[in-house]
DNA sequence: ATTACAATGTCAAGAGTTTTAACAAACATG
DNA sequence: CATGTTTGTTAAAACTCTTGACATTGTAAT
């Protein structure tokens, strides 16, 4: 983005943004990189936010995984790295676990916690990001309340950001993937459960408690099986992937002639029923596509109510692709009115699985320049950056 | 708001607040009210926008009315009329009417358009409001992009907006009604059929082409009756008003003891079955009472999705009361996830049928303030006319 | 090559706003 | 009636932004 371009986006002069640009190109917040050419005229100098700054964390703290990286101010990641962990065991032990493991990440390559900026994290329950705290979480005993950011905080001494995951995959999408400078988009995080991440009017929109893009309990068929949230046929139960493992188990003892049949069990999750749909096995894309059937019935009421110009699903089950995103294109298109319908692209996540570390990153990088604008003596300077933090849609 | 209030709101010194209030108060366009008085020190003087400043017009366009009322700018209507008319007539039919009833109804008070400082308007379809048209409307034929704002202005002279019906709805109570100062509100019309305005972040939401809201056509049985839409099954097809009245022929020629079998079955509308319901006809209360609950089915998943902080049901069915609210509420507890159901308040409209007509007069206000403080020489004027705009909360 | 053109970026003086820091005003309480 | 507390006001000082010029840098035409 030019001085000119802010210029008009602030509404100030051209050789007012000089003053505070320079300003900021000097404490090397900013930088200029190479100049766009245009028609006529001297080509504009581009500038952006200077991505060698510092560094920022990234943690993703899913049901039965975390993931934590280390990223630069564009959002590039070093290093990053994913294990296993159960969400139950409750904040001291996964937190100090992710403690651990990010200053061993660090220690990699000789740097420490003081080296970050900020860090940002996201967690699958509602968030109360002012609070920094989850409240009343359906799949995370033990954490609620828990002042997860304010301890994070004094442990770490820098600035933290928690966040709920499908917002986080939303805003990495919107900042950096499928829906790059968008005005509203909806991400649907297909994991374990279902859950959508918001992004209204360039903004993550988390509700009045944290609550919103409930999307995993929408209540499907009120007759449907029984939902961990104690309903009835909610759209988690159909097409969560718990409920897909469930059904693939159901199918490998049926007898029928199936990839899955040879496994046992237990060990049937729906990384295999992936794994065997996209060998062709008929019986497990069946499964698929009836999910993806069930969770277009679900995006399509979303459709109608948000009326989002881009709707991206991820998360771990989306990998499959168009398994999915085809019998969802095709409920969308029987069940949600024309106007909206018409409107709204519908894709896969480009980040693939790293959406919500990449939004976690988006956030961290967002307060680490606000912390630097505010530091600095000038009354503008906060918002100009504001204009810079993302690239936001030209 | 006092000035200190202003001052804290805006970032600003309470001199430097006072510069710009006592210039504004030199033009009338704020005023100074009764003082409160505090617990301890100086009571603050409360300043508003000045009610007496001018006057504005409200229309609402609704399918099958006409409502058009004169308001000063604290929204007090001063005169109100409303006609039957057929919106299918098409916009320059429906638009002559409006102005035709517009002038007659302010000649009584000898006054003219002139007098006017804005006019607002709500049309029951999707709203671009930059543009001030409406675009494929599922029920307004031969409406679809004609330029509604701009041939208004040229022939009235004066700043028109376009909104939305359920979004005025909505706007109205969040400044005037149940939803005063909330953060996140939804605004459910149930009339002939059945729309949802949204507020959230305290502004009006619309979606990316304007069609937000639609929760008319969330599909509740893919097994139900046919919708005017072309799917099956939508909420509008079992609890919209045309729906009720059909239950209620139905009933009436079936023979069982009720109130309305002795009325010829065309003259039977929603409005008979309310009557009905209220003298105690148990086979009316059961048609409403299972509109209620299929309503609160859709509610539950609005709030799963948005989780408000309050809901409203408003529009000519919802005049009823109770008698749509307590299913309403019942299904809404059952079917819609704790955390969100939990904070939710669900009420019936405090401005009862003139929600819209509010909502249209507050969105003139705003725009005539806009538009007088823009003339005025001041930077920061339009900001603080924004913090007194509408009672926000303090 | 040279010239014209069109847009970006820069500079110094001047205009306009906001802050600072002190003070006056208004009300409750003892 | 003095005291405490908060609001609103005032003048000078500090700051920010605009104004209106000019330099810069590329493309396109002569």
């Amino acid at each position: 983005m030019s001085r000119t371009e802010l210029a008009e986006q602030m509404g100030l002069t051209r050789a007012a943004v000089s003053l505070i640009v320079n300003d900021l190109l000097e404490s090397k917040v900013i930088v200029e990189t190479e100049s766009r050419s245009i028609p006529s005229g001297r080509p504009p100098i581009v500038l952006e936010i200077n991505p060698e700054r510092g560094l920022v964390g990234a943690i993703d703290i899913g049901a039965t995984h975390l993931s934590i990286a280390v990223a630069d101010f564009a959002a590039r990641i070093h290093q990053e790295i994913e294990i296993s962990l159960d969400i139950k065991q409750g904040p001291e032990i996964c937190l100090a676990k992710a403690d651990q493991i990010l200053r061993q990440l660090l220690q990699e390559q000789g740097l420490s916690i003081s080296d970050l900026s900020a860090i940002g994290i996201g967690v699958p329950g509602p968030v109360i990001t002012e609070a920094g705290m989850v409240v009343s979480p359906p799949i995370m005993p033990g954490w609620d309340r828990y002042p997860i950011r304010a301890s994070l905080e004094k442990k770490w001494g820098c600035p933290v950001t928690l966040n709920n995951d499908a917002e986080l995959g939303a805003l990495g999408e919107w900042a950096y993937g499928a829906g790059r400078g968008e005005k509203n988009i909806a991400y649907i995080k297909v994991g374990s459960g279902v859950g959508a991440g918001l992004m209204l009017n360039k903004q993550i929109y988390g509700g009045t408690t944290g609550a919103a893009g409930e999307i995993g309990h929408l209540t499907i068929d009120e007759n449907g099986p029984l939902c961990n949230c104690g309903n009835h046929g909610c759209l988690e139960a159909f097409a969560g992937g718990h409920a897909i493992a469930r059904q693939a188990q159901a199918l490998a003892q049926s007898g029928k002639r199936t990839l899955l049949a040879g496994l046992p069990p237990e060990t049937i999750t729906a990384r295999e029923v992936a794994e065997a749909a996209r060998r062709g096995d008929l019986y497990a894309q069946e499964i698929l596509s009836r999910a993806g059937t069930y969770i277009g019935i679900a995006i399509a009421g979303l459709i109608n109510l948000f009326n989002p110009s881009v709707v991206i699903i991820g998360g771990g089950v989306a990998q499959v692709g168009d398994m999915l995103t085809t019998p969802i294109r095709q409920a969308v298109r029987e069940r949600a009115m024309r106007a909206s319908e018409q409107g709204v692209r519908i894709t896969t996540a480009m980040l693939g699985r790293r959406s919500i570390l990449i939004g976690a990153t988006v956030q961290a990088v967002n307060v680490a320049i606000h912390a630097a604008a505010e530091n600095r003596n000038s009354t503008s300077q906060p918002a100009l950056m504001e204009n810079l933090e993302v690239k936001s849609s030209s």
